[in-house]
DNA sequence: GCGTAAGTGGAGCATGCCATCCACATAGCC
DNA sequence: GGCTATGTGGATGGCATGCTCCACTTACGC
């Protein structure tokens, strides 16, 4: 690979990157070269589809989110690393359109981001069931839950990335509070949870 | 107005509301006159933009929503009021990707909706105040919660609208068991609420 | 019946996007 | 310095959608 092409791929990435984080996953391929400082034919001869664009984009962040749950597992305080686990996945995603997008699975067929997908649930099930076993985490907590906060932190968004990322931790906050064992209020059982499909919320986080 | 006429524009605002539910606010207006079994030209002179069609689409949903609201203020316990208010109103949304962002403001021109959204969230105002002074909802439960919660509500999909709805169901659930008095992590302290402005979520559900 | 105003449908233009193709430029080896 | 594979940019065709215009049709009052 010339030295000149590495340079053009590393500058169309970074910019997409930095679109797709602002805009979305949609946004016009014409605009990310535009911002590259590259012609079409350059953006797509390196990423012929732009799923392929996506995956690559986000491989880093995608590989970071899978790195907080390992430090998750390996907390010595189990509560303290399902909490972290939540707080700092839902952070990372709030504040990126294009992340969220991508790791809720708008593109299924993108075999890194759906694998990255598959072991973070993996893993994510390890973290409950280490906080269950300390008798912390409610025992009717399931891993569709997860799903489920993730798309719920996902539906918060606003015009400044503060604003949506204050909003988004009060929102984890909330939910938090109510995972925790011996909190509940018996009054008003929870219904029982549902088998979310993250990519079912692909066009949610599109645009 | 001539009888033909007004049957078409019914027809045309009943599918609208269907496709709209099922397909969000963006679906192609052809379709929606194909469907209706009229013309292009027709949905255009009935309804010159999408928005005035999307307005008197959802107007009657939008009025059962602030019913809700009128009837959880005339509930004799408070804290049920509160807590069928948002169950009633997330679960009206869950299935109508349509509704929710026509509610959530897709179109903040449209004055029907937008003055309807407003009206909404003063009722929701009296709602909480109300569960507040009786002791059953947390004092530091803000107006901006309820946006919090529509958001996030809205976050939740799926395929199926059965599991949509079961999952924002569980989502509720466990937001409601945290917004009761006396069930805070005392350890956890929540952050301050955001500033949430629903129409800020314009992407999320127009699609 | 019939004349007319109200109503109608679809062709047609404009726009914005994706994705390809091809003539030209240039890095890097010799 | 020159040659060539590699790389590049923009013009281009194709498609979906928004919205308008105009020639034709039909309901309804007389």
């Amino acid at each position: 690979m010339r030295a000149d092409a590495r340079q053009n791929r590393d500058r169309i990435l970074e910019v997409a990157q930095r679109l797709f984080a602002e805009r979305g996953l949609d946004v016009p391929m014409a605009a990310i070269a535009r911002r590259a400082g590259v012609g079409i034919a350059t953006l797509y001869r390196r990423f012929p589809t732009r799923e392929a664009l996506v995956t690559e984009a986000f491989a880093e962040q995608i590989g970071h989110c899978l790195s907080v749950l390992d430090d998750a597992l390996a907390d010595p305080d189990p509560w303290h690393g399902f909490c972290t686990a939540i707080e700092t996945v839902c952070a990372m995603l709030s504040g990126d359109r294009g992340l969220s997008a991508a790791f809720i699975g708008a593109y299924p067929h993108a075999v890194d981001v759906t694998g990255a997908q598959e072991r973070a649930l993996r893993e994510f099930a390890a973290v409950i069931e280490r906080a269950k076993r300390a008798g912390e985490l409610r025992a009717d907590f399931a891993i569709e839950d997860v799903a489920m906060v993730i798309m719920a932190n996902n539906g918060i968004t606003s015009d400044s990335p503060e604003t949506a990322l204050a909003a988004s931790r009060r929102l984890v906050a909330y939910l938090i509070n109510s995972f925790r064992a011996g909190h509940a209020d018996p009054s008003r059982p929870l219904p029982p949870p549902a088998p979310l499909q993250l990519r079912d919320a692909f066009d949610q986080a599109g645009t």
